[in-house]
DNA sequence: CGCATATTCAACCAAATGGTTGACGGTTTG
DNA sequence: CAAACCGTCAACCATTTGGTTGAATATGCG
């Protein structure tokens, strides 16, 4: 679960990753063509898309001789909630952020990286 | 500024360095502190909080021969309203973000990572 | 002053990352 | 069938990452 985190934020990490998301969130994509705006191999793009899926952000289905590439938003969720509980910290939702924390503490600091 | 993302991502993709993160939010602490629960060197760890200050995720400030850490949540707005958009896009928030879109996809898709 | 404490630096290492190219396996089309 | 197209795989490469150890640099204390 945690190995997750790792994988979206790493994943979200890479600026060309971002772009194709936002690319996405337009519409899907077929592969040859998320790579066309891009300066780097087609085969550059398809390890970037091999990340987005292994990190859940996208999904691709394959139809004839084109794999679309779709969005996969609630991906993002857990991240999120992630990130807002810091911002949620200084403000009061105190309750909920506790057990969130213990929890991440317990799982985490045994953990060598 | 988006740069700024690369690194916030990054850090962020670090269980290691999530914990760390957590554990300030309860309190500001010394690096030796920060490391004790850690099972690698001090000098590890203090490359941790350096990868966690670029980013600005964390400050840090010497005082005597102490250097006390203290998160920055502010840092995460940035993000957080990055991974937000996403979610929110679904929903109905189209105009505000539909700007944010078009910045981005200007200033990223020529840069080749 | 001299020693312990706090932290970083430098050199090194193994593994992961992000890219390339060329060959390959499916699928569609002429 | 043959040619073109879509996408991945494999091998390779340079750079970055996350860790180590040992020496160096402050700072505080008796």
């Amino acid at each position: 679960m945690d190995k997750h985190l790792d994988e979206i934020f790493a994943a979200l990490a890479d600026p060309s990753r971002r772009t194709i998301l936002i690319m996405l969130l337009e519409d899907d994509m077929a592969v040859t063509d998320v790579a066309e705006p891009f300066e780097m191999s087609l085969a550059a793009i398809s390890k970037h898309l091999g990340i987005l899926m292994r990190a859940g952000l996208i999904s691709q289905e394959k139809r004839g001789r084109v794999k679309w590439c779709k969005i996969e938003p609630d991906a993002l969720r857990d991240a999120t909630i992630w990130m807002q509980s810091f911002g949620q910290f200084e403000a009061v939702n105190l309750d909920a952020f506790e057990k969130f924390l213990d929890q991440e503490l317990e799982e985490d600091t045994t953990e060598t990286s």
